[in-house]
DNA sequence: TCATTGTTTCAGTAACTACTGAAATAGGAG
DNA sequence: CTCCTATTTCAGTAGTTACTGAAACAATGA
């Protein structure tokens, strides 16, 4: 039996065992990360990166990047890159610690706060240029740009409505956006209170 | 000279060379396909995927499998799948044309029907799933489930606070997802006009 | 100044996703 | 049934994105 040796755990892992609420703790905190990843992943923004940002999220306190790196087992140079993406886009911050070398990240906390933003962005980045298309487009099936009689066939008006229905919608989804956007901060709960009174 | 001999093109392209008009409007029909497809990207949708969508609903009119690949020259097997993705999310449509053999595909016409569809999809597939397992993590750290003592730890008490903050978050914004799906026929419209009526 | 600790960058590569082209399959017409 | 045309499937591969690990860099303190 090797019991009454030193376990080589004491040797090379010198964290104490977690308690069975911490092992618990850990466990959940771990199930939510990953569901937050792969949401992340099926919308466009990286699984790591998401993950990140869940981490920082749900422990509710700042970590640095080694505790990033360990917790989620990825190299320095992804944390490092990632951190960074999440800084940039405004939904983490970093954070000095009086007396401490390293930076620690911390999420923000008011979770309409950190839609509207990823929301205004995403506006920015990926609907103005298609409506800037659209208007565009319309120009250039326009009677100026064609001529009284290429305008009138109906291939050219079928695309002239589709193309208007498309920018009717988008402006439309735009003042949403706007509105939430503005209220944010405030909660959006106001919008939406709204919203489902009146149905 | 070679103008007396049968010119090449006659041969090999029976095609017609397009009318200034009909040049502009493929020029214009391309720009908005190639623009959407960008969009697709990002939002998670494969590029081609969304090239034909766009295109089928720009077009106005239904296009079978051969002329999809040749306006976007894409293979078969390509064209294949990805028509067959879209009927899948229902966002396109198959059609028989009397007496033709092949088959044909045409575009929902209503922008509003089209982004409800997917935005319940999205929604069925991709929130739900995070709103389970947030309830499934507070089970978890329930008092029940870790004991009085436990549950009254800090981390713990913050990380169930960041559910919670998370929960409401995603049950509002769920219940405004089903006001889009619920009127998206009749013009969400009357959505967005109360909306902004009350601010 | 140098040593130490922490951070960023980036070339190389692993992992993944999308696409092709050809073969298999389906189904209508004769 | 067979022939013919349209459609689907899928193995192989091209193209893309994400990640690692090491080296360069930055900042602090002795």
């Amino acid at each position: 039996m090797d019991t009454l040796e030193i376990p080589v755990e004491t040797v090379f892992a010198p964290k104490p065992a977690l308690s069975a609420a911490e092992e618990k703790l850990k466990v959940t905190q771990d199930l939510f990360i990953r569901r937050w990843g792969e949401m992340g992943a099926t919308w466009g923004i990286n699984r790591t990166m998401a993950e990140i940002h869940a981490l920082l999220y749900i422990m509710g306190q700042p970590c640095c990047t080694d505790d990033v790196m360990e917790r989620l087992n990825i190299s320095r140079g992804n944390a490092s890159m990632s951190l960074r993406g999440l800084c940039d886009w405004g939904i983490i911050r970093r954070l000095h610690k009086r007396g401490e070398r390293r930076e620690y990240f911390e999420s923000l906390t008011d979770v309409w706060e950190i839609f509207s933003i990823i929301a205004a962005e995403r506006k920015r980045r990926e609907m103005d240029p298609v409506l800037e298309t659209i208007r565009q487009c319309q120009v250039m099936l326009s009677e100026a740009s064609l001529g009284k009689a290429a305008a009138k066939r109906e291939s050219v008006q079928l695309t002239r409505e589709r193309l208007a229905s498309m920018e009717e919608f988008m402006e439309v989804t735009n003042k949403i956006f706007q509105q939430f956007i503005g209220n944010a901060k405030s909660g959006l709960t106001r919008v939406v209170k709204v919203l489902l009174k009146a149905f």
